[in-house]
DNA sequence: TGAAAATGTCAACACTTGTTGACTTTTTAG
DNA sequence: CTAAAAAGTCAACAAGTGTTGACATTTTCA
């Protein structure tokens, strides 16, 4: 490991951080030298600009192996990640970052086009069987819609509770979500 | 009414639509300036600043006293304009707005506060009933949910849907959500 | 050891941002 | 009509942005 490439990891380190906090646009690049303790050339030298740096952090942060694994439910990883408060904090500002990065219009398509390829695309073969595309949107948008009740907008209603009561909203929500019939109408 | 009140107008017009596209961060007072075709000056005289401005799109916003109101049933009322195409689109836009700038390091505190008191509180009180905090969460959770997966992040199975679909599919999920029961065990 | 490549440092650039003050034009009112 | 207030115009500012190129230091390896 050549010293580069430490002061590549402390880049990203610290511009995962700051991008997740504050968003692409918000965060500036002297911020991100200066808590990497890096000098702010090196991060066009090493990653081609800002935008290159962002899509390094990108990558490594829709890098989820386990969820799209053929030996887990989906659904369980996300309920059981969201259940655990270590990891419910890492995952919400996870969900965060996804939100505030994917309106952004310098960097809007390129999360919205990582997001699919990365995630939503494996996770539909994944969950497979008929109307996988429907269910899936409808997975997605409680787990993003709690998230961002929980977290960024903090209405008490599922902010201001334990862990276990909100996976069990999670869980409720989301198996609904699972049981939508396109057809109205029965066979 | 005097002229600069036509101005302000113009200003506050031409502000909304850019602060809804890009987010509060990404807009420039000399943006909004150009497209109200009104000097860039004007704007830190009327409103006292770009803080300003903002403070008075967001107040005009998010003054929706249908929703509010007793006479009405506030999920018909989310349904009903999500369903209907035309104001799916503005509905959609000003949810995408709420979550961008909801998290924006400088009017994020001031969007949640503001949510909190002009839609949320008189939300939950609207709706009544116990654990109305809790199902007033779950609520807003979905409807949140439901527009960034349809216009943000366009998953197909929610964004390339009949407006008629995509309200049965709101519906769906609203009524799990208001289903939800706390306590775990019957009585 | 010594040349070459890799890595790090520094200063400056062109550009955009929000804001301010002096100024001119238009409208208001006695 | 005319003086005062309102409204609008223009240029400049200080601060911050991403990026670049020249230079210094360290490491690599023949």
């Amino acid at each position: 490991m050549g010293n580069s490439d430490i002061t590549r990891d402390k880049l990203i380190a610290a511009a995962t951080q700051a991008f997740w906090e504050q968003g692409y646009s918000n965060t500036s690049l002297r911020k991100i030298a200066q808590v990497a303790s890096v000098d702010v050339a090196l991060i066009s030298r090493y990653f081609g600009g800002k935008l290159g740096l962002f899509k390094a952090t990108l990558t490594k942060a829709l890098d989820w192996p386990e969820l799209v694994s053929p030996d887990n439910d989906p659904v369980e990883v996300v309920i059981e990640k969201y259940a655990n408060p270590e990891s419910d904090a890492h995952q919400t500002s996870f969900i965060r970052m996804i939100v505030m990065n994917a309106n952004d219009p310098q960097v809007g398509e390129l999360v919205r086009q990582t997001l699919r390829d990365k995630l939503f695309d494996p996770l539909e073969a994944r969950m497979g069987g008929q109307k996988a595309s429907t269910r899936l949107a409808m997975f997605i948008a409680v787990v993003i819609g709690a998230s961002m009740v929980r977290q960024s907008l903090q209405l008490p209603g599922m902010a201001a509770v334990e862990p276990d009561v909100y996976a069990r909203q999670l869980r409720h929500m989301i198996e609904a979500a699972l049981q939508f019939d396109e057809d109205p109408v029965g066979p």
